[in-house]
DNA sequence: TTTGGCCAATTGTTAAGACAATATCAGGTC
DNA sequence: GACCTGATATTGTCTTAACAATTGGCCAAA
C-alpha cells in the first residue's frame, strides 16, 4: 500500500469573487479549482480543503461550494469520499468530449480547418432519416456532404441531414464556418446529442477523398443532435481518418 | 413552425415514497420520471409539471425535486428552459455508455459471454504502461490478454495491465467472471475512466483470433480506470469487431 | 398593423441550518 | 497482540426561504 500525498493545500489565491457580475459564484469557484488542478498547483492525490472550511474562507454557503466541487467531480478531475474528503485524481488530465463539431475541435487544436463542399441539396427523407429527425417519411430535408481538412490534409467525410426549415443555408457559410456555427448563428442552441461510434473499411470513393489506401480502416460516427426544445435539428453520418482523429470520453460513476 | 405537444401530464402514480429507507428521495423521484419517459407515459415533447408544484404534490422541497430532474437532464432525456419549463426530448431513447466492462455489456444484452485466456503473467512496466498506471518504470505489473466471446463468437481482443497489488488473481476468476467483477470483489470501486476510441487494421494474429479477414477494420479503445481514491487501477488496450460492437455516447451541453 | 412595454410563469442561483452516513483513528478490553 | 468501541472529521441528503433572469403572451400606443 503506497502512501498517499495528504497535504491539504491552502489555495491562497482564492479571494476576489465577482459577487455582482453575471457569472455564477459556483462557476467562478469551479473554474479556479479546475485551473489549479490543470496547472499542477493542486497535484495529483492532494486533498482539497473540506467544504465547510472552504465556504467560510470564501464567504460562501456550503451548497454553493459543494456545487462548484461537484462540477469538477463530473468532469472526472476530483473524487469525493464520505468521511475522507475530496482528492485530485491521479494521471494526466485530458480534454473532454464536448458537444462541438469537428470544426470547433480543429480550431481548438490550432489547426487550420477548410472544407470541400461535395453536395448541398434538397432531398426527401427516407425511412431512416425520417426516424432520426423525427419527421414523417417523404418530408423535404437538406442534405449536405462535405470533406473536412485540417492544414489541407483531409480528415473526414461528413454527411448531414437537416429538417426543412434549414433549407436555404448558403454554401459559402458552410465552407467558411462549419455546420454548428451556422446553426448557432440561426438561433439554434444544441443541448443533447446521441452518438454511435464504430469502424469499417473505406469505400473506394472515400479512400480517394481522404487520400488513403483502398480498404483502409475508418472511424465512423453517427449522431443525432437536439436543440433546447428537444427537437432533432441534425442527423449526421461521418467517417474519419483514424490516424488523424479519435474520440476521447471520460466516464464518471455516480 | 410545428406545434409542440404542450399537455402537462399529471403523473398520478407519484404517491408512495420510501421516506425512511436508504434510497435517497431525489433518486426515487428521478427513477420514476425516467420510467415514465421510457414507458411512453410521458411522450416526447410533453411538458413536465413545474418544480414547485411537483414538490408540493410530493411533499418534497424544491431542491430535492430539482435534483431529481437534473439527474434525468444529465442523461439527455429532459431539456429545461428558463421561463418555459421542462420537456421530454424527442427521438428514441437509447442506452447510455456507463463505467462497465465488456462483460457487463454482454450480460445486459442477454448474450452468453465466455473468455479465452491468452496470457496472465507478471511484467515490468515499460515507459507507457508506467505513465498510464502512475507507477515508476520497471515496477512489476500484472499483464492479462484475453479474447472475449459472445455466444461463442469472438468479439474482442483485450490487453490489460494492473498494478502489482493485483498480482495473484486466479486465472479461473478471469475466465468465469470478467475483470471488473474480479476487481470489485477485491474491494476496488472504479469511479473515473478515460477512454480513447479509434480504429485501425487488424494484425494477422488478431484476424485469426477474431475470425475475420486479414486487414479488416477494427474498433479500438484505450482506457485507464481510477478507483475512488484517484489511483489508477487498470490500463487496457482493446480492439473490437465493429460488426458486433460499437460505442454509444450521449452528450449534454451544460 | 406593428411595435413596445408590462406582467406572469418558470427555471437559475444563493443562503443557512439540521441531521445522517461513513471512514479514520485513538483507546481500552480481552 | 487482536478486537471492539467511541470520538471526530467529512461528505451526503433534505428543508425553508428569497431573489434573479429569461421567456412568452397580453395589451396599449404609434
Amino acid at each position: 500500500m503506497s502512501v498517499q500525498e495528504e497535504k491539504t493545500l491552502p489555495m491562497g489565491l482564492f479571494m476576489d469573487l465577482e459577487r455582482s457580475g453575471p457569472i455564477p459564484l459556483y462557476f467562478q469557484v469551479s473554474q479556479r479549482i479546475e485551473t489549479a488542478i490543470l496547472s499542477g498547483e493542486l497535484p495529483a492525490g492532494s486533498r482539497l480543503e473540506n467544504e465547510v472550511a472552504l465556504g467560510q474562507r470564501l464567504g460562501l454557503s456550503r451548497p454553493t461550494v459543494r456545487r462548484a466541487i461537484q462540477e469538477i467531480v463530473d468532469k472526472g478531475l476530483l473524487v469525493r469520499r464520505r468521511g475522507i474528503g475530496t482528492q485530485v485524481v491521479h494521471g494526466q488530465v485530458t480534454r473532454k468530449v464536448e458537444l462541438t463539431s469537428l470544426y470547433d475541435d480543429l480550431t481548438n487544436t490550432h489547426k487550420v480547418p477548410s472544407t470541400h463542399l461535395l453536395a448541398l441539396e434538397n432531398r426527401v427523407a427516407d425511412a431512416k432519416t425520417a426516424e432520426r429527425l423525427g419527421v414523417v417519411e417523404g418530408s423535404p430535408t437538406l442534405y449536405i456532404r462535405r470533406v473536412r481538412l485540417a492544414d489541407d490534409v483531409p480528415v473526414a467525410v461528413m454527411e448531414n441531414w437537416l429538417p426543412e426549415d434549414f433549407i436555404g443555408i448558403a454554401p459559402n457559410d458552410l465552407v467558411i464556418h462549419g455546420l454548428y456555427q451556422v446553426l448557432r448563428s440561426r438561433g439554434v442552441t444544441m443541448r443533447v446529442a446521441r452518438q454511435h461510434i464504430g469502424a469499417r473499411k473505406s469505400t473506394n470513393e472515400e479512400a480517394v477523398l481522404l487520400e488513403v489506401e483502398k480498404n483502409s480502416a475508418l472511424l465512423t460516427m453517427d449522431r443525432t443532435a437536439y436543440d433546447n426544445s428537444g427537437r432533432a435539428v441534425e442527423f449526421g453520418q461521418h467517417c474519419y481518418r483514424p490516424d488523424l482523429y479519435s474520440f476521447e470520453v471520460t466516464l464518471v460513476e455516480k
